[in-house]
Order: structure tokens, then sequence, then C-alpha cells
DNA sequence: TTAATGAGTGAACAATTGTTCACTCTGTTG
DNA sequence: CAACAGAGTGAACAATTGTTCACTCATTAA
């Protein structure tokens, strides 16, 4: 079990004195002074201290580590894994409200930590795209190198909105951290048009890193729940009127942009002709399939995605894993 | 650099309920729960919390590792080993008074971090016995494991007095922290009568671990002072009388019980028959000797072994490198 | 030249973490 | 059975660490 104290931004901006920081951090971390004392030595004033032990932390100098991959909740990962049909399921702390502290950097931990667990060399990870998701590298560690490939299973949300950044930045973070490949999906995840989706289609690159993602050995996606429309609006790729027909239909929830029903089953719908990324069936043909979500707004669709099978590794929070399995 | 946060006893007890540590660590420095969160979780109180959270780094559980070799002192140290002519220096912080915090643990990091970077496969570190020395494994962190061979260079000190433990914890602690071996020298480090000098130098462990010793490829020792006899004087292996008479001979402090003057060279005494351990002749023999000590007990003393070129690579305080430059 | 912007600073405050101490509980001895 | 030693506990206190905010000082744009 190994992870950094607090994210390690991809691109880091490169630090304004780098000795400094590093000097700071073994005053701190390795001689045990502190911040007032390492002040003292460095000549600078204690909250500056403070500041660059934060940097060193978020520039992934200082890395702290604990040997143990006993779960504080063991007990209950059981209970869900049993009653969910799950090979195995991994449950996370509620996450109160703070910045780093949220429920989707609680979940995207657990997540780091699966990661850190699984990848090995030669494995072909499939990434959805989601918030939770993109926030699972500033969670590694140093993980050991493993020659993997991190392929995107969809294409992209519209950028902006909520600052999820470069809808790119997952994949090729993950692969940095483990200094694998990563292969990119240039295509938005919902297209205007049956016509555009099938140019996009037949277009070499895109058919190619569907081909790798539909053969992958883990995927790593989140869940969008009913009241997520906000994330297909933008660039008004998916209308109201199209959302209410979904809805009509059922819909409680969506994974990779394939919505489907309280079954787990992938709605019918002219949508999914739009839909730029790995079908439902063959989604389910990944062995792995690591879902990290949680959170009032996502159980609806938790349970429904556990119930078509979906789920075969599921990172949840205590909250919500304890209303899965009341629910089950 | 590798450097644990707080010292790791060698035979830590073993912990009444090791899960419950784990998972309060990983809860506090994987999640970030404050120590509040955390008890809530497991359901025990706030304190007990730290206390877990304190087992957990000592026990070794939580590993703070600073990925940096820059110095803090660096310009002292080009500036000490310039002006004392050594291969090169360590300088570390001051240490104010604190348990985990004196000069003494201070000293031992600065030893310890020096030694996770050289030691090697098949490499040989003659152990001297000092407090400071003895304190050196403490904080080592998890060095990448090396089949290097620990060989005293010197017989013990008599025990008890100042809690330092068994004198062969030394040697012990460092070949199990690295994995490699261990080779002790089943002696005082003076005895009665030159008699029993004989008699011990003559059996066969104890010739072959001194044999071992003078072909080391390290050596990591501490420095008696004019005013350590009260190590000596335990068990009375040294009479008043022949401290004083050393004295008079212009005695300013020992390496592993030898003797030197204020030219650093070995002084002719009777006493010198009756030391189990390497001379200081063979001691230069020893390529890479790495002395740490420091503090105004030990000023005079360092300064003589730098004057004899006993020390290559010196781990000091900051107060005594500015000293020891100055008075160079 | 003068605003405006933005990064960087430390004093003051807030929160977290660490330590002490009186107390309880358990098992042991007289 | 009472007295006792020892470990373990948490309330209360002390120290350290983290955050906010008003301010400075460049640099840039008007």
């Amino acid at each position: 079990m190994t992870e950094p104290s607090a994210p390690r931004p991809a691109g880091a901006a490169p630090l304004a004195v780098p000795g400094l920081v590093a000097r700071a951090a073994r005053l701190h971390y390795e001689f045990s002074l502190t911040h007032q004392e390492t002040a003292a030595v460095l000549g600078v004033s204690r909250v500056k201290v403070t500041r660059l032990l934060k940097q060193a932390r978020e520039a992934g100098i200082v890395v702290i580590t604990v040997l143990s991959d006993l779960s504080p909740f063991a007990e209950v990962e059981e209970r869900l894994a049993g009653a969910a049909g799950l090979r195995e399921s991994i449950v996370v702390p509620a996450g109160g409200g703070g910045p780093g502290n949220s429920l989707r950097s609680m979940l995207a931990r657990g997540a780091a930590s699966y990661l850190e667990r699984v990848v090995r060399d030669g494995l072909v990870v499939a990434v959805g795209l989601s918030r939770t998701v993109a926030e699972v590298p500033a969670w590694l560690g140093h993980p050991r190198p493993a020659r993997a490939s991190f392929v995107s299973l969809a294409g992209a949300l519209p950028a902006g909105g909520h600052g999820s950044g470069n809808p790119y930045q997952a994949t090729d973070a993950l692969a940095a951290a483990f200094g694998g490949t990563a292969e990119h999906l240039h295509a938005p995840v919902i297209v205007r048009s049956d016509e555009a989706a099938a140019v996009l289609r037949a277009d070499p690159s895109i058919s190619r890193t569907l081909e790798q993602a539909v053969t992958a050995d883990v995927a790593l996606v989140g869940v969008g729940g009913r009241d997520d429309r906000i994330d297909f609006q933008q660039g008004t790729q998916v209308t109201p009127a199209e959302w209410t027909s979904l809805m009509a239909q059922g819909m409680v929830g969506d994974i990779g942009g394939r919505f489907f029903d309280r079954s787990g089953s992938e709605i019918e719908h002219e949508l999914n002709r739009r839909v730029i990324g790995l079908s439902l069936e063959e989604f389910r043909k990944i062995p792995v399939r690591l879902v990290a979500a949680g959170g009032p707004s996502k159980t609806e669709a938790l349970t429904a995605a556990l119930r078509g099978g979906l789920i075969t590794v599921l990172v949840t929070d205590i909250t919500t894993a304890n209303a899965l399995i009341e629910g089950a």
C-alpha cells in the first residue's frame, strides 16, 4: 500500500527555489525540527516553511507510505461484496467537505490504492472519464513502474464547467505515473448527429483505440447519476427533450455515456447512435470493472449497475456502502 | 534519501492490536482524516489515535521519505570538508534538548542517512561502540537490502549506566536493517590485565573478528572526549590513577578505546596492551572512516582526530562544525 | 505617469496534534 | 482479602501546524 499524503498535480509548476523546498523538507521530516526551528535555520518565516513543506508534499519530494493493506472498513467491505456479488469492494471514509477531503478525493484515493496493487507489466486499463477518475492520478504515490497501457474507453465530456481540466489528463497522468503508455479517444462522448458519429467511428485512430479498450484487462470508470444531466448539456450535446425522453424510458444513470435503467440494462435510444465509446455490452467483456462512485446522488445508479452486473470491483464511501447493503 | 520519521526500536514489542494501528495509520496518513475523525471511525478516543499513530511510526508501518539529498547545510559542509581535509562532511541541526531531538539523535540520523547511501552488497562495515553509533539503526528507514557485513571493531563498554542497552545491539540492528550479517566481539573493550587481554586475543572468534574489521571498507565510530572517563570506569577497567597518567601524556580523546593526543597520535601507554580492538594504526587502514560526534565536550578530541587524519567522513552538528572551522 | 493585476509575505487567528496527570482496571503478591 | 505494581485511559492543558487576510512590491496595461 503506497499513498502520497497529498495530491501531486500532474503538471506541477517548476519550483522557484527547489533547494529551499528540499532543505525545509529534510529539516522537518528527517530531523524533526519544528516549522519554527526550520525557519530559523533557513532564515525565513515560519509561515513560509509551512508553505514550503506543503509544496514538498505536493511535488512528491516528501512521500508518506503506509505499509499495510489492512482496510479500516474491512467488515463493511466484505458484507458489501457479499451482498452485491462483487469480486471485491473498497470502502473509504465518508469525506467531510474540505478540498483535499471531499468525497470525490476519498474515492480517488481508494481507486489509486487499488490500481497500485493490480497494475502490472502488459496490463491494459480502459479509462472512463469522470471527475472522480480524473482525480485518481493525483493520489498515486510512486508506484513501481509497469509497462501498462491506459486507453480511453469513451469520448470526452466537454471540458470547462467543473475545472476537471483537460479530459485527456487522466490517461496521460496514469501512464506517466506508472511509466506506461496512453491512448486517447479524440472525440466528444456524444456528438450532434448520427453522421458525425459514423465519421468519427470510421477514423482509424478512434476505431483502433476502441478496439483496444474492448480487450482491456481492467476498466476504471465513474458512474453518472440521473441528475447529472448537466454534464451532457455543455455544448448542447443532449437537449432537454432528449433527456426527458431518456428519463421516460427509466434511465437511472450512465457509464461512459451509455445510459441504463433500474435493471442495469442499456436503454434503447436514438442517442446511442451518437455515443463514441464502448457499449455496455462491450464494457461487460472487460473482466475487472472498477467503478468509483458514491454519495446519495449515485446510490440509485449504483444499485442498478450492481443489479445489472456491470461492476466487479466497487470503490465507494462508508455511507453509500451501508445504503447499498440495506437496499440489497 | 530515506529516513523514518521516528526511531524504529530494533526489537519492537509485538503490538497488542496490530490491526488497529494499521487502520489508524491508513485513515490518517492515506485518507488524511484528523485524529478526531479517525477516532470516530475506529470508535476510540482521540488521544488513543495519537498513540496508535506514534506506534505506527515507531513500528515502521508509516514511512516518511524525503526524496532529496540536498543538504540544508551544504555550504558549511563544504567549508568544513575543505578546512579539515575531509572526503566529505555531513552537518546536522544543533539539536535542542527533547528526547527525539537531542544532539546524539541528530548525529545518528546523519550517520544513518550516509550509510543508506553507501552500503552495498559485499561491503564490510566495522562498527565501534558509542552511544551515538548505538542510536544509528533506529534512524534507518527501509534501506534497500544489501548483503553487507557489520563487524565490531572494538570490545564492549560495560553495559548499564546510560541505558544504551546491549552493546551488541548496534551491529545486530544494522545487519537486520540491511539484511546483512553481524559479527560481534565478545569481550570488554579494556580488560583488567595483560594476561586477560592475551587470552582473549588468542580466542579464534575474537581474532577472526578483528581480522575482518581491519579489512573493512567503512568504519562507523564515535569519539570519546577527555572527560568521558566515566565510560571506562564502570567495572573499574581503568583506575583513576591510570586516567591521570593518560592525561599527563596529553590524552584528548579516544576512538574505540585507543587514546590519542593533540596531534591525533596514539598514546604509548601500558593500557594499550589491555585494549581489545583495532589499534589506531589498523583503524587507519580502513579507507572510509565515518565518525559521528559533536558538542563542546568533543570539539577538542575531534580537532585532534582531524589533525591526525583519523577521520575521512565527519558527521557533526552545525555548532561544532563552525567551531572546527574556526579552529582550523 | 498611474492604475491595475497578481504573486508573495507575515501577523493574527483557528485547528490540529502532542503531553501530562490523575484515575481505573487487572492481575499478582503478601 | 487487601495492598500493590503496572499498563492503559481520557480530560485538560501545551505546543505545533494550518489558514486567512491585509499588505507590499513587482510588473504590465492604459
